[in-house]
RNA sequence: CGGGGCGUAGCGCAGUUUGGUAGCGCGCACGGUUCGGGACCGUGAGGCCGGAGGUUCGAAUCCUCUCGCCCCGACCA
């Protein structure tokens, strides 16, 4: 035990302030100074933290419970998952369910506390609800059987239902329906930060998909439609502000909003390579969207090509026996058809027939797909545009019925059905395409021409497409959801009854916004985002420690020197762990860079012997000779500078 | 829920085909030597072989049932 620590539990024992009883009356007297190397700190007793036990240990590395794994745990698969095992953050209970040990809940704090900072500036208030939840306010809008098996449920001892809260929509609305009666109480924000419950399908990727996860979710509450849209704006830029404070390299994607429609809703992506999410983002301006539903400038090619409709000469049909595929006609017809020279897939068009359904009307209509023969269709683009609810392609079977042609031979010449033509494949002025007859296929197809139909964004959007809203170059990314912000409307105000009276003394359903952030899922996302081989590389605003003191050898200047600068650090404001085990100095280096502590200072005889410590970043470069003298006064800067906050 | 894989010491694994005293590496404890990039030597502790039934003189091993975990998909966000 060193010098303070002992003086300071002599302190606390010889005046019976072991108990804490006086907790809050205790302060330090001034005649024991608290820290050697800044007196005027201690002298003023108001600026120091005083526990009940009246002294304040150091975070020493050789009592801290940081149990770190040499291998992999064979369960582990995804960077952050294996990591965060490794490296003693986490640890499995059982498919979704983790235990969080003090270095992950260091970091699930830092995470709360950004997202907190932000929601109260942005004029929210924190409250707690319940996570055990009665099953009558679920029963009131339907979900309760509508949620469907991700509902945790049970029964209390009388046999009545509940449910663990796996969001918290009914429950808030229930409160303020219960003390929310005029407009003037209006708007509201209120947010808190708790443990969610989902029986998820299946639990994946550590703490990136889990039953039992931290979730910050707000709830805001609005007179009008108008006034939730501000509070849509606010949330969205505080989320901006939380996402970038947190050090996180994400992207804000228009989730696809379905039937519902409008710009009421939107994702934070979080940009990994294990992401769950496909989604395109525009390498130059904001533009970012889920590949879902993602939208790409249609080819420039066509009008810039001199070959206009007009030269192209009258429709060719071509036997192509067992040729169906786009590859296969490609290679038929650089063979067999010295008409079309050069053809490639981009030149062609692909047609698809598929069964688009209407859940409500329970009506279906079948209708014929045109896009280019080197890209995909999309799907969820397809439903919009038809106005369905979902489209599946068409069997077989179904193809030849509707068609008279087998599906590698159909096409949209002479086809009498809804067809529709995706705005690419419109602009292919002669296509290769089929003829709707066994075994054939047409040259020279001229949309406008030979065939017409409504055209629209029906196609996926690739790598390297043309972003639709400034040309550039378009990406694709996996992400992860972060966060998640949307308009809700009246839809549970509506139902429950959630009513204000407005300045005409007339009733009206509050207008509702709800927005989530995976707290705990960010933290497993940021290491996706953050690590190399050697372990974590936390960004400074989450890290557990903000900086790790490694003591080389136990020489008395060695211990002297580190403390020093330790005590001198935690003085300043910075969260400091001292690495004093009597372990040799590779296990030391290995352990904080798999931790990932952001900086490391290596307090070594060699150094010190020049009156020196080494300085070095776990993000890189390299390692930095620091006077000892300047060390604390460096050391905070540059946590400063990386975005750290200092605390006390 | 469909498909695939795996449960043996804290972690990683062998042993299962062909039933016969439960092993290896790391970690842990103790002693010694080491001490700037996961040291070395010696000694030692630690296992109801996921669980239950069955077959057998005898089961980690064979049979039946069950529970759990991981991956792909469906689902979800």
């Amino acid at each position: 035990m060193d010098e303070v620590d002992q003086r300071e539990q002599h302190h606390a024992v010889k005046h019976g302030y072991k108990d804490g009883r006086h907790r809050a009356h205790r302060v330090r007297p001034s005649s024991t100074p608290r820290c050697p190397e800044h007196p005027a700190r201690s002298a003023s007793p108001g600026l120091v933290m005083v526990t009940a036990a009246g002294y304040k240990a150091r975070m020493r590395y050789r009592q801290a419970f940081i149990p770190t794994l040499k291998e992999v745990p064979k369960d582990a698969t995804s960077p952050s998952h294996v990591l965060l095992l490794r490296a003693g953050y986490v640890r499995m209970v059982g498919a979704g369910i983790y235990e969080m040990l003090p270095l992950g809940h260091r970091v699930l704090t830092k995470i709360a506390n950004i997202v907190r900072r932000e929601m109260n500036a942005a004029g929210a208030q924190e409250l707690l609800l319940p996570a055990l939840l009665p099953a009558e306010y679920f029963r009131e809008t339907g979900r309760w059987d509508s949620f469907g098996d991700a509902l945790v449920r049970l029964k209390d001892r009388r046999g009545n239902d509940y449910h663990l809260g796996p969001t918290h929509e009914e429950i808030i609305t229930d409160l303020v329906r219960r003390e929310v009666k005029s407009y003037r109480q209006l708007p509201l924000n209120l947010y808190q930060v708790q443990m969610k419950f989902r029986d998820e399908a299946r639990p994946r990727g550590g703490l990136l998909r889990c039953r039992e996860f931290m979730m910050k979710d707000a709830y805001s509450f609005d007179v009008s439609m108008e006034a939730a849209e501000k509070s849509y704006a606010t949330m969205r830029d505080a989320y901006h502000a939380i996402f970038t404070n947190l050090g996180l390299h994400y992207r804000v994607v228009r989730a696809d909003s379905g039937a519902m429609g409008g710009s009421t809703s939107a994702e934070f992506q979080v940009l990994t390579q294990t992401g769950e999410d496909a989604i395109v983002a525009c390498s130059s301006c904001e533009y970012a969207a889920n590949a879902e539903v993602a939208q790409a400038r249609p080819a420039a090619g066509a009008a810039a090509t001199a070959v206009t409709a007009a030269d192209v000469p009258a429709l060719v049909k071509v036997r192509t026996p067992k040729v169906k595929s786009i590859d296969e006609v490609v290679a038929f017809f650089e063979a067999n058809v010295p008409e079309t020279p050069g053809l490639t897939p981009a030149s062609c068009i692909k047609s698809l027939v598929y069964v688009a359904t209407n859940v409500t009307t329970g009506a279906s209509e079948t209708v014929l797909v045109v896009v280019r023969g080197d890209h995909e269709v999309n799907e969820v683009g397809l439903c919009r545009h038809l106005g369905a609810d979902e489209v599946r392609m068409a069997s077989e079977d179904e193809v030849k019925q509707h068609m008279g042609a087998a599906p590698g031979f159909i096409g949209p010449v002479g086809y009498t059905g809804r067809l529709v033509v995706d705005a690419d494949a419109a602009a292919v002025v002669s296509a290769v395409g089929g003829a709707n007859e066994n075994p054939f296929h047409y040259a020279n197809i001229v949309h406008g021409r030979d065939y017409h139909g409504e055209v629209g964004n029906l196609r996926l959007v690739r790598n390297g497409d043309l972003c639709v809203v400034c040309g550039a170059a378009l990406e694709t990314y996996k992400g992860i959801e972060g966060g998640h912000v949307f308009i809700l409307g009246t839809h549970y105000s509506d139902k429950m009854g959630a009513t204000f009276l407005d300045e005409g003394g007339v009733q009206r359903s509050i207008v509702m916004g709800c927005y989530g952030i995976g707290v705990s899922r960010l933290m497993a996302t940021a290491v996706e985002q953050h690590h190399d081989d050697a372990g974590i590389r936390w960004p400074m605003a989450i890290a557990p420690f903000q900086v790790i003191v490694t003591m080389l050898g136990d020489a008395e200047d060695t211990t002297a020197a580190a403390t020093q600068i330790y005590d001198g650090l935690r003085a300043a404001g910075v969260d400091v762990l001292l690495d004093d085990r009597d372990e040799r100095p590779g296990v030391k280096f290995k352990d904080a860079e798999l931790l990932g502590i952001p900086l490391r200072v290596t307090v070594g005889a060699r150094a010190l012997a020049e009156g020196n410590v080494e300085f070095k970043e776990r993000s890189g470069g390299d390692a930095l000779a620091l006077p000892v003298a300047d060390a604390v006064t460096k050391i905070t800067e540059r946590v400063v500078a990386l975005g750290g906050e200092l605390t006390r």
